[in-house]
DNA sequence: AATAAAACATGAGGAAACCTCATATGCTCT
DNA sequence: AGAGCATATGAGGTTTCCTCATGTTTTATT
């Protein structure tokens, strides 16, 4: 239960926020059009409160205590969500609001072509969209949905699959002198990996006969750089066939040996089991399903 | 940056977030202390704020729309951290907080016994607890570091190895009518597994050399189900030596082939890379690294 | 059906919180 | 030494917040 006992009031948060990232109460006064005094006056007001000091007057200089700056932390991250609440509910006063994660490289190809027609089927609901490499515990996070990569491994959640993957080992087209005649010549160039899926090329190399090896790679945290790297003739990359249908079109990237062979994992709309049903997400969920099928 | 004036004033927020809780403005209002006058025109002066009409009067009931309610879930978040956030200093004035988030059978087994230790040699510190069954993204939580289990497979983390673990096969004493004679026999008994690691009991096979196997097994979220699940004879599970010691002492846990056998993965202490540096993180890490290796 | 109980809205007015202005004081830099 | 800039504070005005008292409508009870 929240006491309103021990809940400063806003301006005084806000005061001390200011302070803290601005480094001086008179700066933070001219960005809150306050005077320089009521900055001041609130901060007495807090400590005063709080019980406690959390500002070192040194010399007329303002200097926060240890203590002060790991609290503005919190109360910074608490006050922008407040902030961000109130702005999206003004925003859009009748509907709900959905927030998804989103994988960049699948959320540029294959979900921001699509979005558009949700938005069109269902202007009430808006959709925040962010960006997250890895997989999380939607416990601690605020999101209701999540677009995942792997192979259903997650507890505690629904799921629905959207789509499989191909990867294709690819180059850039400078790179290669001559064909490759069998898949371990590649072991001779640099091979690019993602980071989060180290087993790609071990698997690959399997595939194509040679097993049991976990060649070295340079690692990337996204596709989209690790494409760039590819582009430019870093080395040979295993790229999801959907991410670089332009890049082959265009003859920029070229396949290096073999056919696309099919991923571990795929992609996975995924939201909390135990979650109150929510508007917002049943109708994204209802289109997705009918979406990834067309 | 945050400005003033789309941020709402804490009386009206808890307000909101009371009549929405409690389903009443009179309940609101017993709650905070207050008048049901009080509570009525904190709404009036909300929805005047944001601009729109949150509340449904529909006989003299209030009810909320269904934005109102998504922003009631946001807000009461944020709340509820500024509320967290000002207990914990009032708490613990002149050090800092350490939020840790750890797995529970090691939090329970490894850490707890030792905390005492840190707190006593670092009194300044608050260590707040948290348990998270799975690794996540440091990025969208608050935690300054976590116990994290597995193969330094993650990004963007530093990371300091604890403890490795081995793991036993084990039943209730009653379980097994007579010894196994080889590993396969395993195979007759239901087998007990934590849904994060599914791939051990396999690895236990191949281990006494009967690869390629990957046996159905009844899953389990914590350690600490599946260890009560095997001592009440509901199969065999493989569980890490450093957790039941005490079952074994006891004859509770029996047992049921062969030697522990190393696990794949670790215990690690992890941390974010990129976040900026503070105290307690630091003091703690220097404390559990000369611990781990008393 | 009448009545009591409970819920919300609102006018009036006081208290508290918040802010400004004016001014004082101390540090810093040239 | 003096200009420039920083914070602190007394005095006083404005706004926000809250209560009291009262009225209206709904719901429950007798």
């Amino acid at each position: 239960m929240l006491s309103r006992r021990y809940l400063p009031s806003m301006p005084s948060l806000l005061a001390l926020e200011a302070v803290e990232r601005l480094g001086s109460a008179s700066a933070a006064a001219e960005e809150l059009n306050l005077t320089q005094s009521a900055i001041s006056r609130q901060l007495q007001v807090l400590e005063g409160q709080l019980g406690l000091s959390l500002i070192i007057r040194d010399k007329h200089r303002l200097r926060l205590t240890p203590a002060a700056q790991d609290y503005c932390r919190e109360i910074r991250r608490a006050l922008q969500a407040l902030n961000q609440a109130s702005l999206t509910l003004r925003a859009n006063p009748n509907g709900g609001t959905l927030n998804l994660a989103i994988l960049p490289a699948f959320g540029m190809h294959w979900l921001a072509p699509r979005l558009a027609r949700f938005a069109a089927q269902h202007p009430e609901v808006t959709v925040n969209l962010s960006t997250r490499l890895q997989p999380f515990d939607f416990a601690i996070s605020h999101f209701d949905a999540a677009i995942h990569y792997g192979r259903q491994d997650w507890s505690g959640v629904d799921f629905l699959p959207l789509m499989a993957e191909d990867l294709l080992a690819v180059a850039s087209p400078g790179l290669l002198k001559t064909p490759l005649t069998q898949a371990n010549d590649i072991l001779s160039y640099p091979l690019l990996q993602l980071e989060s899926r180290t087993g790609d090329w071990g698997r690959w190399l399997a595939h194509h006969g040679h097993p049991n090896q976990r060649p070295p790679a340079m690692l990337f945290d996204q596709f989209a750089t690790m494409t760039q790297g590819a582009i430019h003739g870093l080395g040979v990359a295993l790229l999801p066939l959907f991410l670089i249908e332009r890049e082959l079109a265009e003859n920029r990237l070229t396949p290096v040996f073999g056919p696309a062979i099919p991923s571990l994992g795929s992609y996975y709309l995924v939201w909390p089991k135990d979650a109150a049903p929510r508007a917002p997400l049943a109708s994204f969920r209802n289109w997705i399903a009918a979406e990834r099928n067309a």
